[in-house]
DNA sequence: TATGAATGAGATTTCATTCAT
DNA sequence: AATGAATGAAATCTCATTCAT
């Protein structure tokens, strides 16, 4: 039994090993110009090795997205002062968002790019997989906005359905970034975004005559 | 004289007919999939003649951005009713977008990709000319909200900024519709949309106590 | 007449031009990676023209190496001092070959190519273009040479063969410059390349006992 | 252990044999003609392949030169009489040069190309195996030299120097070749040759009054 | 004379993947 | 488990040259 935990073990380093390798080159060049006999190369590992641990380049492609959605959950995790109001609570998801977009850029950048890949099918059990880790951020979401609810400061919508559209506003917003030193040139960005939570906190809050 | 202005002519098909040629294969095959090799064979030119017309590949995909921007412009000015309220006019135009990510897929992936793809720098007058095609897009919203304004519908916000934030908002929730299998299983998109919109409207309009 | 004159004299200017410009790319870029569609665009010429006043790449190039040869003929003329002793007349031939190679680096590396590259038959009108215009230089180094005879400073040797001796010598030993950082470098490169020149000319000279 | 030693032998074995294939191309066609393409299907295997043993085609051609140096090296070794004068060994090297330049011109022109090409900056690793085994030829010379001051033949010059002079008078020389048909034409090439040599050796033989 | 569109072969290089060992 | 040689298709891009106008 002790072999066959130990055996276990280092299959997981291995795994973890060739990640490491993938994420800085991805980091570096970027995901298409990433490739399997680059990752070998430097891993210090054969092709065929990498091979054994991934089935072909999608799947270490989609862990590495699983890794990065996994490292958002735990961000988002560590910032939420569980204490706070829930309106605190959904800014500094947003900011946590944002951080981690600009700190993590090659996380995100994998990210979005499967989000918005026009191709791109995974695999049922794959796809579950990241939907479930993916789904972990929104449910923090999600339940800032039902204790908003519960505590009468927000109307009663439908919280899964308000948290969603805030991490499309979330993605969208972050996306603009990339126009910073064009249409946004006169506009600061952060400012900006943080406008946009705003303007959606304030649709959700109930005021008070 | 004459000669001169037909060759310019010419010209000018010959580039659309490549165009129009790798517009379909961006279609059929996605972005990365899609080599100047194909382009020239389905086309029945030779590469060397692809590449007469475009110095590179980026060159040839910005061009195609760039079409595409035009394109979602003409969209949303034959859709927006001029006669109509500031509010149905931006309904109108978020619709407008929407559509147009929907009929013509492979344009807005394109768009898109350039959008968020990481790397991707291009050269200064590329960039000028795909933004000046980008901002007339968000003008018609910017001219929406502050006949708005105007009208004493909206507060009185900064119409350019709205416009961008709402664009961001279009943008983002429009990518969600990839999780419409997964997360989004029990959530229609569409209406998930159209619920975002009226929520920024709800946050720009002057209730009437 | 004079219309004839004219066109003779536009013809020539429109030869010279495109050789400024080959000549330029050739120092930018190299013989193999100057391309005749780079020197056409460069030289606000068409591709068609480059080819009415020259048959082929070949004959450009071999046109830029008579010009070269030319050059160093006249560096040579300007150079000696027609009152000097014939030793100095060598020596001064042989430091302007040097500086030749020097200053006006593409025309040797030109010249150079040409006599080295495996290859690279001429036809024989051109060949013979090339050579006269080579010969101009070395019949200084034989007038010099015979001049020392003469003068029974030097011994009875044949001053053609001494010549065309010497001519090899400063060629070789030019070519030794890229070696200059390793195998060379502890000895310093033209100070060898004037050791060479007087061991030679100490061979040459009648001891006087 | 046997495995490894096997694959190593026969990774030994593919590399030489594409390097077979290489320089009869390069003979048959020159430098510039030969392509990474034609090497692979000659020697019938894939393009991948020959990628697989070498880095890039600069590092293949690189090889050639090494081994053509190793071969003029062990020429010279073959050729010289250790019990000879040092005069009549230099003479010997100085044949077994020109030899070489005849019989294996195709590695002369190899080693040829890459003294006198302009631009082909090699990496460090590499320039330096070449140039030590350029070294060895030039270090026989340097030895005769030696010996022959030790004898009190030869003047009591530098021997690194004099033979590096040799070399370059030798390399020189041996381009002339080229103008066999046309300036040289009255003039045998290799009494020219040996003459230079002999020129040489009269300038560093002390002589007895 | 001059143009410039067109060619098509060919260059170098990279890649994901397989499979015998 | 691990290796690494082999593949071969495909990618991007360049070039000298031709020829109808």
């Amino acid at each position: 039994m002790g072999v066959k935990e130990r055996r276990e073990r280092e299959r997981e380093q291995r795994k973890s090993q060739i990640l490491d390798t993938a994420r800085t080159l991805l980091l570096e060049k970027g995901l298409n110009a990433t490739s399997i006999n680059q990752i070998a190369k430097r891993s210090e590992l054969s092709v065929g090795s990498i091979y054994f641990y991934f089935k072909d380049k999608e799947e270490l492609f989609a862990a590495l997205q699983v890794e990065g959605l996994e490292l958002l959950y735990q961000t988002i995790l560590r910032t939420v002062d569980q204490e706070a109001l829930p309106e605190e609570k959904i800014r500094s998801i947003a900011l946590a968002y944002l951080h981690f977009s600009e700190e993590h850029k090659n996380y995100f950048d994998i990210i979005n790019y499967f989000l918005t890949s026009p191709k791109t099918i995974f695999p049922p059990d794959l796809k579950n997989k990241i939907d479930s880790h993916g789904n972990a951020s929104i449910l923090t979401l999600t339940s800032a906005i039902r204790e908003g609810i519960e505590q009468n400061n927000f109307k009663p919508v439908d919280p899964r359905r308000q948290a969603v559209i805030l991490w499309g506003v979330f993605q969208g917003m972050i996306q603009l970034k990339k126009l910073e030193n064009t249409i946004l040139a006169d506009i600061g960005h952060r400012a900006l975004y943080m406008e946009a939570v705003e303007l959606f906190l304030d649709g959700l809050r109930i005021r008070n005559q």
